[in-house]
DNA sequence: ACCCGTATACTCGGCACCGAGTATTTGGGA
DNA sequence: TCCCAAATACTCGGTGCCGAGTATACGGGT
């Protein structure tokens, strides 16, 4: 069977090799120290799964165990032609299709007739001070990474979430507003299902 | 062990027995009439593994086990107090706490520098393409929606992924344009480097 | 010389999730 | 009346993900 792109890490591991052989911990420390493990989840168990998957598919291959005094033996890990390949490849599809995703807030959202509006209100106003947090730390992190002298491709992805978190706290005042003053389109029978 | 909130499908499952009590099978006819599978992910296996889950947890209780002909017997779920009070919790826990996660196109963009511009740019303006696509679909489903007389709070999720399309295609817009004409920051070292 | 906290490096069992597969019933056309 | 496609209702084995747990090595303080 062919190479599944699911889990998102083992593109990571790819990237990270097509710089560097590199052994399963030195990845996870090198995507620490990166910033990495905020826009791909990382844990130990799923990077060694998916480290040996991409192995079997032979994208990667084992370029020497070492072994250092009593250790375990580090397996270090190269990348392959195939895998390159398979990196860019992996990389243009995730760009221009858009996946289908299920964001929690979209759920829950969808519910909130469910609570009465006062409720309602509430944690949505909850969740536009969250958001502001958010932004208000982002905005502190981008200001550190360019004094730093990174270029602006280096955090592209900071760029884009802060323009996403942006549109979603224009969304959630709108709504809060539209809530407080009953001017959301089926607020009346709202009211009068919750009293 | 106390329930944990991780499967939106669980959520859904309480929210349609607050209203009747229903069998497994119908929950999800139920959800892909109302377009509820657009939102939270369905499909059969974790809708049975997650209705016994919520049984376990006595938030739903076995109401009926009918029996028609020779078909499989039916057991008919109804939603328990505790089971409103976890609804009506959760909902607001999903509302009020943005959730960590991992959009897929993040990780994409996050390394966009590893293709030629040239490449990025042909995906980039792919995505917007896609993007315009998915907001027309949208705009036409909504005009539908509002056609049936539904007032905006039963399609208010709709309206939320739309602004977030919008804010989306305009950064997608912005960043192609900065990629067309080399003005975002590192430019030069990322044409330098494909060469 | 010894202690112990931190870093290194990985393992493993469990569980949720998935979706193709199965078996029966209904309905409508020839 | 017969047949077959679609609908009904669920099952089950496989897989991937998770994160707490394990075990050794290093280093600085007393």
């Amino acid at each position: 069977m062919s190479f599944k792109r699911t889990n998102p890490l083992a593109l990571a591991v790819l990237a990270l090799l097509s710089e560097q052989p590199l052994h399963p911990y030195e990845m996870a420390q090198t995507m620490r120290e990166r910033h990495q493990e905020e826009v791909i989840k990382l844990n130990y168990g799923s990077l060694y799964t998916v480290v040996e998957q991409l192995h079997r598919h032979e994208l990667i291959t084992a370029a020497a165990t070492q072994k250092a005094g009593n250790r375990p033996e580090r397996t270090v890990y190269a990348i392959t032609d195939t895998g390159t390949a398979e990196l860019h490849d992996w990389l243009r599809e995730l760009i221009a299709i858009p996946a289908k995703e299920y964001p929690r807030f979209e759920a829950g959202i969808s519910m909130v007739g469910l609570l009465p509006p006062d409720d309602a209100l509430t944690v949505v106003e909850q969740r536009c001070t969250a958001v502001d947090e958010q932004l208000a730390a982002l905005a502190v992190l981008l200001e550190k990474l360019a004094g730093m002298g990174l270029p602006q491709l280096a955090w592209i992805e900071l760029d884009y979430r802060m323009a996403m978190l942006r549109a979603e706290r224009a969304w959630l005042t709108w709504f809060a507003n539209a809530t407080r003053d009953g001017t959301v389109g089926g607020y009346d029978h709202w009211e009068d299902r919750h009293r």
